[in-house]
DNA sequence: ACCCAACGCACAATCGTTTGTGCCAATTTG
DNA sequence: CAAATTGGCACAAACGATTGTGCGTTGGGT
């Protein structure tokens, strides 16, 4: 800038204010307006962020924290932060914590480090200190599908609870009422909404909850696949599963597999979450699918208003509706169970 | 930094040799070394990065830019990026570009601008102006999974020929003579090359080539369908689909089952890239697995390399292999065909 | 007793912007 | 015609680090 400046003969505050659009506030002349904007078209220059986000102490950049990309319920979230970010002018710092409490921790420092605006952050969920330290220094911040009832952050995410009791609903009108649950990790907000859904479904229907029916401890494929196999192996096995995790789903698929049973002939199965592929399995799953477009949009939009307004949103929770997607994967329990 | 350097009673110079690890380097003496660490302990104070960059003119930071994060291939890629980037201390500023040229074009100055250290790419493919132009800039810069052979930049590959080749042949060995090729974006590199592949393995059988038979113009699974349906309703349709793409054979695989043909028995399909469902699909895909960690780590790896010796790697390219994994999508032809 | 290292640290310039303030001419106002 | 605006711009202090250089104190060697 200060090259510029001289090349055109002026001070570098003039530059720095045509560049940066308050040429008339500053009662900059149209012509001298038009010379800098000229020669800074013509070496192509371009205001360096770093020194301005020093000088601003903005950084125009948001950290998006998430568990694991390769997720496509994450990776949707991901593409649509990333994209309404862009066009207002954010970047987006990306960290996949793949779960994992240390990661997130050192990704979080990184991030803070970095002097992200804000954060969009989708946490483990075990712990919520380290999120709770951040809310204290007033970080900007959104939780979104994750969350912890004890830190009033705004948080945006999807009906689990309502999904998780239509779904399972759903398998109860088709007759059955010995149904698994294959769960994520316990104490996400997520895993334990669904599990409340599934529960309130059982209960409204006179159904026993059997704690030994509830398996598995990631939002994972082998999880998935572990659980289901640990369930569908007893005498008195499931007709049916519902899985909290789009993963969860496909690895109880391949239990059923291994373990030559047909779905939905000899269990009934109902996936959490939806992805384009669904209808391509076999059998197309019956999925419940979470608006996560919306919920990405909804989550940065926040963020963004927050940062640029400055006032914090309200911090309750804000709730979009699931939809239960049918297809072939349930069909009502054979008699010989 | 000042405030600290103030507590302790020490300068601040001081105190950033110390927070840098150099202060041996500089005869700082171990009480007030040790002085300093405490106290920034006990204030949570961490070196703000920001002030670091603009000092050093170096960001640890590095720009992702790919076309689809929420395509498999590209979110393992994403993924892996990330991860080997985190452990040396880098961080990711991810841009999705939609395989959209403007965004491209937006998105390379957005990262630019941010001065990041080094860029990871996998451009459109169509123009290579503004790749061209970085490269004139000396901007370090490795290309993932597209290129273009008029620009000396270093670049990491699956072997598309080689693996097009290998599932071509796996197919005119069933016996298939009508093969459609279901392509992506036309002058994108990995599809020329899987379509030179493809090629290769038609004149080693002396089968002829028919361009009508070449369909498609995106790695999307709308543009699967469509060039699928556009394949198989003609009357000498083809008895198999190579698809150039994992999102172009889920296409495929709707179109069939949208038209009543049966995969594998009136039509054997087979994709390019490998996704964790594809054994769970009605029917499991046979397909063309790319190695997307390793070309994540490899690319990465090269990338901060460079940036950490200052010597640009060769230039050559990097090929890495693929694998065919066999599956239930791929049989020998009707009679009647 | 004198010199010279080795010690241990402080100064100040620099990275590239933004912005509050001040200054001088030209013009308008009373 | 003096006073008050106003137009058009330049100065210089931040923002928060890093680093080449310089400067006073010790202690040991001769």
């Amino acid at each position: 800038m200060k090259d510029l400046a001289r090349e055109v003969g002026l001070s570098v505050s003039v530059v720095s204010r045509v560049l940066g659009g308050k040429g008339d506030d500053f009662r900059i002349s149209e012509q001298s307006q038009q010379r800098v904007r000229a020669t800074a078209a013509k070496h192509g220059f371009s205001v360096n962020q770093l020194a301005r986000s020093l000088r601003l102490q903005q950084t125009k950049t948001i950290g998006l924290l998430i568990p694991d990309i390769s997720n496509s319920f994450f990776s949707l979230i991901a593409r649509t932060v990333e994209k309404t970010a862009r066009r207002r002018g954010y970047a987006i710092i990306l960290c996949d914590t793949e779960d994992d409490e240390t990661i997130e921790q050192e990704a979080l420092s990184l991030l803070v480090d970095r002097a992200v605006d804000g954060l969009l952050v989708s946490p483990i969920g075990k712990g919520s200190d380290h999120i709770r330290a951040l809310y204290e220094r007033n970080v900007p911040l959104v939780l979104v599908d994750r969350f912890f009832d004890d830190l009033p952050i705004p948080y945006v995410t999807a009906n689990n609870e309502k999904g998780a009791y239509d779904g399972t609903i759903h398998l109860i009108t088709h007759g059955h009422r010995r149904i698994g649950f294959l769960q994520g990790i316990p104490d996400s907000k997520p895993n334990v909404e669904r599990l409340r859904g599934y529960r309130r479904a059982l209960a409204d229907h006179a159904l026993p909850f059997d704690p030994s029916w509830v398996r598995g401890s990631k939002f994972e494929e082998a999880d998935g696949y572990d659980s289901a196999q640990a369930l569908l192996k007893q005498t008195a096995r499931p007709t049916a599963l519902f899985a909290s995790s789009s993963l969860g789903a496909l690895g109880a698929m391949r239990a059923c597999l291994d373990r030559g049973l047909s779905v939905p002939d000899d269990v009934s199965l109902i996936g959490f979450d939806e992805y384009p592929y669904a209808r391509l399995l076999a059998p197309p799953l019956t999925t419940i699918a979470q608006p996560a477009q919306a919920i990405a949009e909804m989550a940065s939009g926040l963020l963004m208003d927050w940062l640029e307004t400055g006032n914090a949103p309200a911090m309750g929770v804000n709730v979009l509706d699931t939809n239960l997607v049918l297809r072939d994967s349930v069909k009502p329990p054979a008699n010989d169970h």
